[in-house]
DNA sequence: CAGCATCGATAGGCAATGCCTATCGCGTCC
DNA sequence: GGACGCGATAGGCATTGCCTATCGATGCTG
């Protein structure tokens, strides 16, 4: 049984005659009555009771035809949706950020986004590295705004921008008399992130150290790093978008000698088909970050 | 787009898997294949991310699939519904019956129709043979039992049973004394039914009259018209079949030297396509009625 | 009543397509 | 690194949906 049958029963029976009923359907009058007996075979139900003044539908065709109503109207929904479905720059778009760059970036690029993409939802989800590529995997998201290199085939990625790090210090601190720090001068005292931050690693990492100070007070967020700071428990290394929050909180910001800092990525699967809407979400986050890496260098924030 | 198409989408979505889904199909892995990007084509949508490893719908497949569900289940009640409707002597039968004889036949066979075709729905339908006639044409009924001869090419029929008249006396009429009365005697006080009853016409041309002497009482039925000859208004022919329904009346009933009656006819539209259903309605009144002819027409009832 | 018009059914031929087997390309696992 | 598993691709074959031409039946009309 095919839905083009379904469709010429249907005409048949709104039009009560074969030949405008081929006509309705572009076919020829032969071929549907061709057709309309052969799906009558197929059913072993006589569908009409035919002369060759009147074509009136059977009992057992009435019984079928509301079920052959639904199936069609259900074909044409099929038709419809994917129409809608078909262009890739509209519909939802879950994104996973990571926790040290969310708070701070989300704010700049939402706005540019819907007015770039006014029909892409774009559903941020907010996670650790990990968490995001696990979930990236599983297909629960589409993309994901990282800040460390992707290896392996699975995954495709594109840098948007370049995140400096700035050494954050209590107002207080000896370094914060200089212009700028040297990253090694942070090692001493350095305070970083919970286990699982990417920005911890590279913290550590620029610092030249292994293992960090924070003893027993666990930072689980980057809020809550830099209240520590504040307070004087030590330093700390913070992507140039938090720079923000940092002064908020009476944090000192120095920039870094190296230049030290992160590329954020959008990452995504290879295989993910909606490859246009990936490109635009990217278009406009580079585009608003456009020139950011060295004003945030600089220090000048 | 094809029904067929969307089973193996179903397929797909079920098994996660190409090679499982065509096997549960019955068609090779190949075809399969080419059917669904034929799909994703003709849609513009992707429907699955395929690795070498896993099949995973999009999110657009997500957003279809409802209705391909639906759309697939209503395509089988389709060939549910018809399996069922595909047996003649199942489902409803439409019977027109005039009402000369509706109360008194279907008394008789209502049982044994309900025993020998228990899946058949027979509904009565009582109206005089014009009105049948128009709705058999009209598709409001499948088929009718009357009393007269059908022409024309849309209709076809076949005799059920003769039904002899018998002379319908007030008790106290000469006539009753007879042991059997001749047609033409009845004439002088012949009393009929009202207009559009075969009856009153088959009456009339067996007693040789062209008018009627009902005056101003209109029987508008054989019960009303048995009581007006009870009371002695005058005399009638009636059908054999209602002959329990006179004497009930207190009216005396004899037969006709002429042994003129009326044969009572299945009725069809030369194209109903239930010709089974027809044949075992037809032979299960006729079987019942077997004999009655000769038994009514020597006045044994 | 003969001829015509209308309508659905049938016949024969052609092109599209669904299906098959064989094979490829890619990725994974021992 | 070779074997295996999976989906994609290629080429050939049979089916089938579609067309035009025509038939047969029915009803109307001059």
């Amino acid at each position: 049984m095919n839905l083009r049958d379904l469709r010429y029963l249907l005409a048949v029976v709104e039009h009560g005659h074969f030949g405008r009923a081929a006509e309705s359907c572009s076919i020829s009058q032969p071929t549907l009555s061709v057709q309309i007996r052969k799906l009558e075979e197929e059913l072993n139900v006589t569908l009409f009771e035919r002369t060759s003044k009147t074509v009136a539908p059977t009992a057992a065709c009435e019984r079928l035809i509301g079920h052959v109503r639904t199936a069609v109207a259900e074909a044409d929904a099929i038709l419809a949706v994917s129409r809608d479905l078909c262009d890739p720059l509209a519909g939802r778009l879950r994104l996973g950020i990571i926790p040290t760059l969310a708070p701070y970036l989300l704010p700049l690029v939402f706005a540019p986004l819907r007015a770039a993409l006014p029909s892409l939802e774009v559903e941020p989800w907010e996670d650790q590295t990990e968490a995001l590529l696990k979930r990236l995997h599983a297909h629960e998201l589409d993309a994901a705004l990282l800040a460390t290199d992707v290896i392996g085939p699975e995954f495709e990625s594109r840098p948007l921008f370049d995140e400096p790090f700035l050494a954050a210090l209590p107002a207080d601190h000896l370094l914060a008399r200089r212009e700028a720090v040297a990253e090694a001068d942070l090692a001493r005292d350095i305070l970083v992130l919970a286990d699982g931050h990417c920005l911890r690693d590279q913290t550590l990492a620029a610092c030249g150290r292994g293992e960090a100070l924070t003893g027993n007070l666990r930072a689980t967020s980057l809020s809550t790093l830099l209240n520590m700071v504040a307070a004087g428990y030590g330093t700390t290394l913070i992507p140039a978008l938090a720079a923000g929050a940092a002064q908020d909180a009476g944090i000192v910001l120095r920039p870094l000698v190296a230049k030290v800092g992160r590329t954020v990525r959008l990452v995504w699967r290879a295989r993910f088909p909606r490859r246009a809407a990936l490109d635009a979400v990217g278009d406009v986050i580079a585009m608003r970050l456009r020139g950011f890496a060295e004003g945030a260098a600089a220090g000048t924030i």
